[in-house]
DNA sequence: AAACAATAGTTTACATTGCTAACTATATAC
DNA sequence: GTATATAGTTAGCAATGTAAACTATTGTTT
């Protein structure tokens, strides 16, 4: 439908594109998450923060292959942190390229509360949902990701 | 599932943050579009054009508040797309403090190529998807919206 | 009608992000 | 042993998000 009004944007289409909704989705969510953490003495980086306390043997390539991010990105997203006195680096014994990626007990101690904070907000975005219809939620983003890799992969040349 | 081997992160669980999964998945469908869109001549905003060349009597203070940006980040997509000769801007009759955003010529012989592309990323990404699923997957992104906002407003002072 | 507040848009400035390239150090392959 | 690949660092660049100060116009109050 086109605007009636004065300034009206007609609602979604089948022509609009899907990633408009992921980024608004995501956009929103953040913003609660940093509403809801804005008093434990960091700004972001949350999610990296519980990957690095929930694995012991965790480096900086890895967590960035994770969330898909690039290696040199994620030296300031370590140094934040480092620098916050919640993680260290520690030479890999196995491969002393790399660094062990470890949480200092006060990283430890943050990560219960960012882990209820996620928790709570998940619970807040599917508020109404059955416990069927999470599933299926999650199940379909799973499925979504597997056909975006798909049809990245199969695109003609980078 | 604690990494057995090297360097193996575990599989998302019920405090894996929602935002997580959106990112990720805006990210590989605008990395799929981009390379879709890589000869029309533009490298963004593709869906702000869209927009523009969807309704007639658009401002830039809407399309900011419908995609949820900033009016100075407004400013600077509609001068790019001005300066690719697609879309201008006109004082508004009956205020004018704003403009109407309308698309060139050129302008509107893009817009089918990129709502082809967008239809097309769509089905890529919905994929072994019945109709019936593609209409629940919508359905609920919107319910997770309209979820997200209301905690948004609930939330103690900004 | 004059004063005041609100709104659309512009400009400037700053911090963050994503990415690339050049670099060091170490590990792996031949 | 030499060549190649990989983990991480550093520097630099363009894009993004945001805030503040500003102009021009509109709406409200009295």
């Amino acid at each position: 439908m086109l605007p009636q009004q004065k300034n009206k944007i007609s609602d979604p289409s089948e022509t609009t594109p899907l990633s408009i909704w992921f980024n608004t989705l995501f956009k929103k969510y953040y913003h609660v998450i940093e509403q809801e953490l804005a008093h434990i003495g960091i700004e972001r980086y949350f999610f990296v923060l519980t990957l690095i306390c929930r694995h012991e043997q965790i480096t900086q390539q890895c967590i960035a292959d994770y969330i898909g991010i690039d290696k040199a990105s994620m030296v300031r997203i370590i140094d934040y942190l480092t620098k916050k006195g919640l993680v260290k680096r520690t030479t890999h014994q196995e491969d002393r390229r790399s660094y062990i990626i470890s949480a200092t007990k006060k990283g430890l101690q943050l990560c219960p509360i960012i882990e209820q904070a996620f928790e709570h907000v998940n619970n807040c975005s599917l508020k109404g949902f059955t416990a069927t219809e999470k599933k299926q939620f999650l199940s379909m983003m799973t499925r979504i990701e597997t056909n975006l890799s798909a049809t990245l992969n199969q695109l003609p040349n980078e």
